[in-house]
Parts: C-alpha cells; sequence; structure tokens
DNA sequence: CGAGATACATCGCCTGTCAAGGTATCTTGC
DNA sequence: GCAAGATACCTTGACAGGCGATGTATCTCG
C-alpha cells in the first residue's frame, strides 16, 4: 500500500475527479480507488468522510440521500460548478508540484558518475 | 509558491538527494532549492530544521560543524549509507505515487465527451 | 552605526490522516 | 430464526509534518 503521506493534499481532487464522471456515494467512490490503482491505493473512511465534509463546506459538492428500495442508504455527493473550477485548479497545481518534485528527487542521480 | 501539502512527505528526500551530491548546509540546501525550481518553492526554515533533526535521528545524514575563518558559522550535513538507501526506497515510492496520483486525478478527464 | 544578509534554532498552532469505535440494513448459510 | 459478513454512514481523539513568530550571533556595506 502506498504511503498516505505521499498523496496527502490529494483526497479533495481525487474525489471530485470521480464526481466528474457521475454522482457517488462514499463506499463506491473507494471501490473504485482500489480498483484503479490495483489495490496499491485506498481511501480510509474517517479520511474519506472528512474530505466530503471539507469538500461541502467549501461548496464543491452538494450531497443528497439515495433513494434505494433496498440496502443500506446511501449519501449522494454531486460536484457543483465551483467544484469543477476547483478541480481544474489543483490538477494544474499537480502538474506544476510533479515537475518540481522530479527535479529536485533526480537532481543527484548522476552523483556518482 | 506551490502548496507545500502536495510537496508533503518529500521533504526528507529533496534533502537526501542534494546530499547525494555533496556535504551541505541549510541555507544552502534551500537556496539551491529556490534555484532549481525557479522561485517556484522553498522550504520555510522551521520545516527545514526539523527535518535535519528527523534525518539525523533516523540515522540518514551526519552532521558536523564548518571550520570557516569568517561569517556565520555553518553545520554541515554529510549523507549516511542508510540515508542512500532510504533516498532510493523514496524516490521508487515517489514514482509509484506518481503514476496513481496521474491515473486517479484524470480520470474524469473525459467526462462530457 | 544601522540595515540587511547569512546562519542556526525552538515553540506553539493548524491541518490532514486514521485507528478505534459506533449505528443500521441486507444477504447468505446453517 | 439467527449469526456472520458485507454494505454504508459517522464521530472522537491522537499524531505527525509544516510553519509563523521569535530569538540568537556574525559579517558586510554605506
Amino acid at each position: 500500500m502506498i504511503d498516505a503521506d505521499l498523496i496527502r493534499g490529494h483526497t479533495d481532487t481525487i474525489i471530485l475527479a470521480q464526481l466528474l464522471l457521475e454522482d457517488s456515494y462514499g463506499y463506491e467512490i473507494n471501490k473504485t480507488i482500489r480498483f484503479i490503482t490495483d489495490e496499491r491505493y485506498e481511501l480510509k473512511e474517517a479520511t474519506l468522510y472528512t474530505a466530503f465534509k471539507r469538500l461541502e463546506d467549501s461548496g464543491f459538492v452538494h450531497s443528497y440521500w439515495g433513494s434505494e428500495e433496498s440496502g443500506a442508504r446511501r449519501k449522494y455527493y454531486r460536484i457543483t460548478p465551483n467544484g469543477r473550477a476547483a478541480y481544474a485548479e489543483q490538477v494544474a497545481s499537480w502538474k506544476e508540484a510533479k515537475d518540481v518534485i522530479d527535479k529536485l528527487l533526480t537532481m543527484g542521480e548522476n552523483a556518482h558518475a
């Protein structure tokens, strides 16, 4: 399992990325994350729900209870226009951070040449 | 300036990467970081010195006072064999985390196709 | 002699993660 | 009928890393 500290700061963006496709709920989002990453990563439940809280407080998502006839009740989340804008910004930040980290980490790669 | 939360978890590795090339000290390391990143990133001093403490406690670096005849005194750091091993592991982790984050963030990119 | 750069260091706060614990519903096997 | 396990949500308290604020001492330049 990948160290969560390396992903820290991306949790909210990861959730927003999934909500771009369609409304979803906590458990499903986490299952999708596990599937996409070949079981290499998952959000802990406490992390997931605090992230939802944060996203809703920021106005990036809107929640509503599902109308399932059977099974456990589900709380669905829908991304808002502000959420889409935030997603775009955060992905841009990620691309920049990625470049910077790559540069900083590999600058010593030819040290013993 | 890049959001530090996106770099969180890489601070120690960034420092180790620089010490692969040659022994160095806090201020110089930070100057190099600013230079390499075109002023897009820097470590805050408090972050820098707590990282040194952590690295030394872990046995990844070893420190000694410089013998400057003039100017402020400098505390130099040298990377240890354990530090080199840790660096290699952490860079490998970074590469994996990078792939995973890329996948998770861009999965919704064709949402409105 | 004052301002600003160099250089190191600590304290206390903030934020995000998460182990642990809790609730409720449905399905499956015995 | 009922225990076990999956689905699904949520909260609390602790912890770790980052960092603003603050403090020290030295050197250089005008």
